[in-house]
Parts: structure tokens; C-alpha cells; sequence
DNA sequence: GGCATCCCCATCGACAAGGTAGAGATAACG
DNA sequence: CGTTATCTCTACCTTGTCGATGGGGATGCC
């Protein structure tokens, strides 16, 4: 899978104008509490905003806040925002691969892999994660001992 | 999550040598059936036969077969030995990344993703895919017809 | 006007992904 | 023994992405 340093990032910044309320929040305030540097998180923060997901304003007294409810974005949402697609076989979506002869399953598999993916990161919004109170699915299948070996 | 276009070369080339049985099948006629770049599947297949996956002779009536049941080799195998681990985050195992404040849960979710992708990919082995018997639960995720939406 | 903050553009080094080329080792077979 | 077929190893190439930085411009509050 491969999260990226942008979508943690993203992630967890999109977390911070969750737990933050209303009023506008300082990108550098943001990156300092979460230890991101503040350049990079700028960029991020400017693909946010195009995809709707936060607002901003410039000038003192500015900053960013969130431009919908907590509750109504997913972390599949923000990661979708800020690297695309949440699962892809050869740079294009899986459903777009054939495969020839014995291996035409292939497809179904990763069809399944998506599915599996899809079914955390949309059901898991940041306001479940600033509060502490993750989806009982979610929290059970982390709370599985062998999840945690690295293998 | 990305599959690369080693880890789907990988599995195929597997999976016809699953269908293929005990004896051995050039590099050659695998690349050909799965329309796969003929060098560029060799270095693939060196790296299956580093992991203990495959088995191989050279010379006139050399070529490739599996070093172990086609029952016993699992997809995530078979990635793991060509791309390393299924999941990471920033680079690392997302068990050792550690969060402050408010996004301390946000390791939870990517847990849970790592675990729903090993609940596939490490339960379909590529026996599954040759004789096109995917475990029940695999095939109900892509049943979900959501699951075909691009999104 | 002055200051704080976001906004845009350009660039950078490091690395991986995907693919290619060619020479060398080794096994079967006549 | 020599020839041919096949894997094996090393090296290289091109293109793109990732993570990050720097500088100046636009904008908004006071």
C-alpha cells in the first residue's frame, strides 16, 4: 500500500482543524504541533482547498478551518485529495486491466483488495480520530495481536 | 495501495507456472503468454527464485517451475518477495510510526488497513487463481457491485 | 501604511520504476 | 567435444515521483 508522507500528513492536519472548532487555525500552528515541515505543509494544505475540503484566508488574523463538517469528511476523502486514487494495478484503475488465459481471476483479487481498503478509509472520518472514537470494525480489526507483527 | 507493474508480472508469471505443472516452462513462453517484457520478467524471476518461490535449470530443456505447492504460495508472498512489504507508511512499518495529540488513533486506521489487505492477499493462494476457485469471502467483496464505481 | 499570512512558481537531490543490452555460466544432446 | 538453448549477472538508461526548500507576490486586518 504505501502511505504517503503528503496523505499522513494531509490526514493528520485535516485532524487538527477537526479538534480545532471554528475559528482559523495558522498552518504554521499546524505544523508545528504535529512536527511537519511547514513549507511542505503549505502545499498540502493548497491541494486541500482545491478539492473543498478546507478553507482559508490570508492576511492577520488568518489561517485555515474545515469547509464542511468533521463528520462528513473520510480519510479516504482526504487522501483521495491530496495523491488520487486510494488503490491502482499498473497506474490505472483495477477494473480498466485484463488479463489473458489462467490468470483472468487476477482482476477479482484486486477488485477484492480495493473493496477491503474502501471499507476502512470511507467509513473512518476525522472527527472519529480527533475524538478518539473509531468505528467498533475498525478498532476490532486492529485489535487482532497478529495485525501488529511485522511479517 | 498500487500494485506495481512487478508485483502483477510476479503473480501472473506464478500463476501460470501453477497451471503449468512439474515440469519446466521457459521464461520465454511465459512472457510470451502473458504478453510480459521477456528481460524484464527474468529479473522478476531471479528475485521468485531468491525468495524460494520458484525453482529453475539452465541450458536446453531449462526454464522455471514452483519450488514448493501451489496450495502453499500466497498472492502477498509473492508481492513481498518482488516489492517488499505490502504496506508501509512514510516508509516504514505503520506499527512504528507514533502520533501526538489528537491524531494518536490515526495509527489504529492504518492497521486496520494493513490488516483487511493481508485478509486477501495472504488468503488466496495462486493454486486459487490457476483453477479459478477464489475463497468465498474474496469473491463476495467483488460481488458488491459499489465496488466496481471508479470513484 | 505596516504587518501577518496565505498563495504561487520554480527548483533541487535522491530515488524508484520500467525497461534494455550484452556477456557469461551451465545443462542437454548429437 | 562442440553446439545450442537457456538461465544468470552486471550494468545502464530514461522518465517520473517524492519530499522538501526558497523567494516573491497577493491579500486581508489593524
Amino acid at each position: 500500500m504505501h502511505i504517503s508522507a503528503r496523505s499522513d500528513y494531509a490526514v493528520r492536519a485535516v485532524v487538527v482543524l477537526a479538534a480545532a472548532g471554528s475559528g482559523p487555525t495558522k498552518g504554521e500552528t499546524i505544523a508545528a504541533d504535529q512536527h511537519i515541515p511547514a513549507k511542505f505543509l503549505e502545499a498540502i494544505l493548497g491541494a486541500l482547498r482545491q478539492a473543498g475540503i478546507v478553507a482559508s484566508r490570508r492576511g492577520a488574523e488568518g489561517g485555515y478551518w474545515l469547509a464542511r463538517p468533521a463528520a462528513d469528511i473520510s480519510v479516504a476523502d482526504v487522501i483521495r485529495a491530496v495523491d488520487g486514487p486510494l488503490a491502482e494495478v499498473r497506474g490505472g484503475p483495477p477494473e480498466a486491466v485484463t488479463y489473458g488465459g489462467v490468470a483472468s481471476d487476477l482482476q477479482v483479487v484486486w477488485m477484492a483488495v480495493r473493496a477491503n481498503i474502501r471499507q476502512v478509509l470511507e467509513q473512518v472520518s476525522v472527527a472519529d480520530i480527533a475524538a478518539g472514537e473509531l468505528p467498533p470494525h475498525v478498532r476490532d480489526l486492529a485489535a487482532d495481536p497478529d495485525v501488529w507483527l511485522t511479517r
